[in-house]
DNA sequence: CACCATTTAGTTGTGCCCAATTGAATTGTG
DNA sequence: CACAATTCAATTGGGCACAACTAAATGGTG
């Protein structure tokens, strides 16, 4: 079961434990209060923070599938499918089955989605300015925790159970 | 405040709205990419990820009502009364109304909840191994975290709508 | 052409997060 | 002491995340 993981600098496991607690806090805690912050600043554009992210990438790509959106945003269908339903009931996206492809769903914006664009473009100065992080540290912060899922993601890929 | 924020080093609202989807994203799929190792890992444990934030902060602690345990988790009783009430059916703690204040619930581990602990050992090795970080650099980002979330606190308090 | 594996959305069930509300216990103030 | 305000846990309701499954369409192979 626990393989020969050398201990690296001498770090106990209970240290570790500690260590453990503490960035699973920080992480998700972070996570969380960036959530909340959005949920104040999205009310008055009616949407979510998930919604938000849906209509961000709708805004850069224009239409599109619900499976690259969901390769975009790494989400599957079981989000995606009742969101993008909440989405369209409030008139800002479409859902269309393709017809070259019966199979896939296309995903585009209506007028209203569109324009919802304009509102959100004062969005991301506030939460900057909520952060009291400059440009520079947001982008490594960015760079970091990308390094951090692509190294999470790695693992996951090779330890289906025990490693 | 929301008055007169000046935008910082000339950054276009078009550039920041990009720059935000970045951070976004980022933060977003990091704590789902580190939910998604922990929730591997845990498996064998047979908890879920916050069921184990939920437990470090009982090893370390001891018995705590569950206010306080809201305070350390930032989580209110909307998300912890049914998730202890599934550590309670899992056979890992106990709650019981204090005696002194009857408002109040005591949350501490039965013998089965405290020898968890033993194998919850193993745990945090394995995700530091997936990570790719070393100690150093976890601490860091650990700090910078805690420092984004602090502010983000902060600006949610000057804002009429939260907590 | 027929058949079967794959792809794609959707559905269901479980758990988490949060806002708002409820009800009981406690505390503070007149 | 009486009673209003506060504290605390629980509940309800809406939404998100994910696993497992279903159903339909597509594409490849014999």
């Amino acid at each position: 079961m626990t393989s020969a993981i050398p201990l690296p600098e001498g770090v106990s496991e209970e240290e570790f434990l500690r260590l453990d607690r503490q960035i699973c806090f920080s992480l998700h805690a972070a996570s969380r209060a960036f959530n909340g912050v959005y949920r104040v600043v999205l009310k008055e554009l009616g949407i979510t923070y998930p919604q938000y992210l849906v209509m961000l990438v709708l805004w850069e790509q224009g239409e599109l599938p619900v499976k690259k959106l969901g390769e975009y945003l790494r989400l599957d269908s079981g989000t995606l499918s009742p969101l993008l339903k909440r989405l369209e009931a409030a008139g800002l996206v479409r859902r269309e089955r393709s017809a070259r492809d019966e199979r896939s769903v296309e995903v585009r914006l209506t007028e209203e989605g569109t324009a919802l664009r304009e509102r959100a473009l004062a969005v991301p100065r506030r939460i900057f300015s909520a952060t009291t992080f400059d440009v520079d540290e947001i982008r490594d912060l960015r760079d970091r925790l990308d390094r951090l899922t692509a190294a999470l993601d790695e693992a996951a890929l090779q330890d289906p159970t025990t490693r």
